[in-house]
DNA sequence: GCCGTAAGTCAACAATTGATGACTTTTAAA
DNA sequence: TTTAAAAGTCATCAATTGTTGACTTACGGC
């Protein structure tokens, strides 16, 4: 804490702000899509100047770029057995925080899926960080297909928190739910098994 | 075919260029959301000037709402046996041309769910009109519940498509997911039979 | 045929957007 | 301490947004 009449600046560094950016970007873009979010708003956030970002990512579709490089964790999304993979994310799916940065390529794809200038980005991004590794990690012949379906339910449940973060469920409704999604989940991955 | 030296203009009537001006804004929110859609494209589409847009419906917030109003058609999503549901969905959602109205109520609502002014719209209007009657539909006890899976699966598809119209998949593929997402839209409607 | 009114057009508005170049401040090496 | 380059700020640009008011055109009852 300073005493009255000091300031707390930040020491100057391009790799200090150049992450700020990038971190108030991530935030930024997973709730607001590509479209919604300014880089007055995100300059705002990290705390420096609009101009910042187009010096630093050279314009706003380079920093989104960016931003999905930076985001792309897909090694913390799919490992595991089958019953380990789907407890972990039905849990993640329907109880974590929305603000869980596991989840941030996800919402943030969806929610800039429908910005021509994003597509392209985007498109690239899902091929080679969200379906390749799902397809690497499934191993099965059938795997491009299913991950077409294994995609569609995260992104989907991805939707239904991004309207509404509790799902409109009470505490015991979400609990049932995220067991029925990791049900789901292991009926996808386990077409042959029962899903009671 | 006029000859030349003549030109083709629709009839002044209010009621028919409200609704050209509903029909293309129907359009244009599906395919790039909310934020997106311009209200210059949309009049552009529509044939008139835009500052009808503000006449007619007030503002593109009412205009937004109208849209929403106009495109929910829910009893022409839930209805029928499971096994007939579950055929019947899985085709729309693999197979149907993406430019179908049938789908255009999931698709606006994903791609204009970001957006802080159509929010509100938004979520009254799933509510009211997808889930309220997909609820009424399943008549299960765990039916709201439910309502949240089944949503998920289906706007997830929505994004899927949304993102890439022919899922980058070749026409057996297609064959093959379409099969997979009936069987998983099965499972979730009777949970106690296998999916295979 | 005339004319009031509804329907449509046009120009312009204020606000916001992303981006740029000139300028000032800080930093660290010499 | 000096100084040159890096880092950051500011004012401003051009383009686009939704919206409004004044104007013009076309329709239908008299």
């Amino acid at each position: 804490m300073p005493a009255p009449g000091f300031i707390v600046t930040r020491r100057r560094s391009a790799e200090t702000t150049r992450a700020a950016i990038l971190e108030a970007a991530r935030c930024r873009f997973s709730r607001e899509g590509y479209e919604g979010a300014g880089v007055r708003d995100i300059a705002g956030d990290a705390g420096v100047d609009a101009a910042l970002v187009s010096r630093y990512f050279g314009g706003k579709d380079e920093l989104f770029a960016a931003v999905l490089e930076l985001s792309a964790k897909p090694d913390e999304l799919f490992y595991g057995a089958p019953e380990e993979f789907a407890a972990r994310i039905a849990a993640l799916l329907v109880r974590d925080p929305q603000d869980d940065a596991k989840m941030d390529c996800v919402l943030i794809m969806l929610r800039s899926a429908s910005s021509p200038k994003a597509a392209a980005a985007i498109r690239q991004f899902i091929e080679a960080r969200f379906y390749g590794p799902m397809v690497e990690w499934l191993g099965c012949a059938d795997a491009t297909v299913l991950s077409r379906l294994l995609g569609a339910l995260m992104m989907g449940m991805g939707v239904t928190r991004a309207i509404s973060p509790d799902l409109d469920l009470d505490a015991a409704g979400r609990e049932a739910l995220e067991r029925k999604v990791e049900a789901i989940l292991l009926a996808m991955l386990r077409p042959n098994q029962p899903v009671g």
